[in-house]
DNA sequence: CATGAATGAGTTTTCATTCAT
DNA sequence: AATGAATGAAAACTCATTCAT
């Protein structure tokens, strides 16, 4: 990384084409592997999508997994990116918690496609064998780190009370998974401020200091 | 042929032979969806799995889709019923939430091939163009209802604060989900109760009607 | 053939019911067969139309093949039968010519299936690389010989003009298969009587030696 | 590429090449039917009788029965368009007579290929319990409206005697036809002139005025 | 670089035939 | 003799990938 090709002054015309060619593709990839899983999307459909010739997709592509995994790892880091973002930027522990959810449903909604493809992806994931190269399995653990961060600190400056942050960071990420699922599916269109309102309320809630001793165990 | 076997209940030798072959291909199916996902599965190896030949599946039922539903409602209802008898006989309605999540995880713990199989058509629904025919669908909707009745009436009389009793199973089940997976995922054979015990308590927690004010809106 | 079998009082029971089965079969198989076609047609659908069970045909025939043959080859014997009966019967060359295209009129007529049968079975042989064994190939030639050999003797007595006798029996042949087509796949239910009447008319008159020097060749 | 071939006909070598498969598939096709009829067919043969790959004819036509209705299709189109200009060259009604069943016999004798896949398609119009959509079924009575016009206004300017124009031509088209399968079935290879002729003779003395009474009714 | 025609391996499904009961 | 469950070979069709232009 020290010395990066060495021809500052190498981004030409042809760079920026290519690099627009990849990520056209990607962006149809999205849409169609969205749409129709990984499967049942053909390599024609997407070629289609983007408007070229199918050999051409294998010009910026060795095969169709490979597509895939690019498209599913940009949309990602993208994701990961601006959720870590808005996480970061949060005053307070209540605030990162509905930061997060709040990014993330946004997000989603925004690119219903890709989250379609983040569904698909995590029942590969579950099913397949090939234990995959891409960076893609690890990239799932990262999701929650900024947040569960956050929550250790909270909890170790007593602003929480003694939960494992990873846990917690855990059960935030699978409600806002949750409903994301459910509006994607039922194509909801309406705000959904409400519902991360009461979401964000559940957590902080079930995680604050001051709750009651809660009773006995079950 | 002269005295035709009386037995009352007409359960032949036949008849278990045929029940018993339907169990063994739906248990193969189970474990070849599984494993592999419907598009990457074969019939082929679920007849394999199943130590019969290709040609027998198909006396048994008229297509792979048709083998892929039957396993997979076949599943689905045995784990709802189970689910909905805990929470029905419990007590209270902290009981309810643990007894929801404790039952599924068992169940999914005690059959992985099946929360891949359940996981996989998440994904198929979420992909599909084709609205499933089948009582798939609807299905999901049912596997909260008991809790969701059960949170409502708590919510009714006074012993959870004012919320959303759907929304509020929606996030149990949420939860729920997510430690299965990770724990499916990651091959875990350890006791999931501490974990179990964790997000009840979270969910409990939060649920409370003794909670504090909670501040300001983040 | 001088020596039948030679247990005169050998058709027990069981032989009148072997019979009996066989002729079910093949006049199931006469039915199915001409209704789909031979490709079509599957063992399962003969065996179901005669209400017995798959393997039970195996039992009175080897194969697929050999139902087909023997169902073909039966209808074609007692058409056959019935054809040379008629026209050996007629006082007449013109009656013989009639009565050869209103027998096979009729029989189709009330056979349609047959018809279908045979009409396919034209096909397969124009298209079956492998030499019928069975006697389907010559049995064709047959159909014409009683009626070759009527015309023959009229023209040898000068009842008709100098035509090859084959030839001339030939054409009665094609114009009533032609006409039995049309009626088959027509669906037509009416009497032939007049189209009959027009074709022996058309025949008799061709043939006759009364008809004029026919003037120039063409 | 700055400048693209203005050639005014547009037919460019990739036209030419793609007609040149198409052709070259229907021929095979044609061979492969003739010689086989439809379900004894793989597209797997006719894809090696034209020397491509199996996917190769899928770029062609959409299905096996695709490529079956466009083999029948195209060779019909050019026997009726044949057939049709000699008859209406012909001069008289005799000559027209002569020219339909010469001409037929002609074209099946230098594609009898051909002529066995219409004889399969004859099978399966009788067989095909859908109808077929495409022109086939049509096609058939297209065969002899020509000559049919042509017999009729010879009946009606008392060139021929008072006979159902209809019924004369598809008698003439009869024995053509059983000419044609004779020839093709027996691999006749001797010129066909004396028997068109006799059958030339034969129709046109029994459709002519001069005729004798004819005597009675059989 | 871009194209898209060609390839052929792989999948679902059907059905003639066998054989244990 | 009769049954029908089991078998597995065969065939239509799809689509990822290649490569000549």
């Amino acid at each position: 990384m020290p010395a990066r090709t060495p021809t500052p002054a190498a981004t030409t015309r042809e760079d920026v084409l290519t690099a627009f060619r990849r990520d056209s593709l990607l962006a149809a990839a999205r849409r169609v592997f969205g749409a129709r899983g990984f499967d049942e999307a053909t390599v024609d459909a997407i070629a289609a999508e983007a408007q070229v010739a199918k050999g051409t997709v294998y010009l910026y592509f060795p095969s169709k997994l490979a597509i895939y995994e690019a498209a599913f790892s940009s949309g990602l880091d993208e994701l990961t990116r601006r959720t870590d973002a808005r996480v970061r930027e949060a005053a307070t522990p209540r605030e990162a918690i509905h930061a997060f959810i709040d990014e993330r449903v946004q997000y989603f909604q925004a690119h219903p496609d890709y989250f379609k493809l983040y569904v698909v992806e995590v029942g590969r994931q579950l099913t397949d064998r090939t234990p995959r190269k891409s960076g893609c399995r690890d990239a799932f653990g990262a999701h929650t780190r900024v947040l569960r961060d956050v929550l250790a600190r909270a909890v170790a400056s007593g602003a929480l009370r003694d939960v494992d942050p990873a846990a917690a960071a855990m059960a935030v990420f699978d409600i806002t998974r949750g409903l994301v699922a459910r509006r994607v599916l039922s194509r909801a269109r309406s705000d959904a401020a409400a519902e991360v309102a009461f979401l964000t309320d559940l957590m902080w809630t079930g995680l604050s200091p001051t709750s009651v001793p809660a009773g006995s165990a079950p």
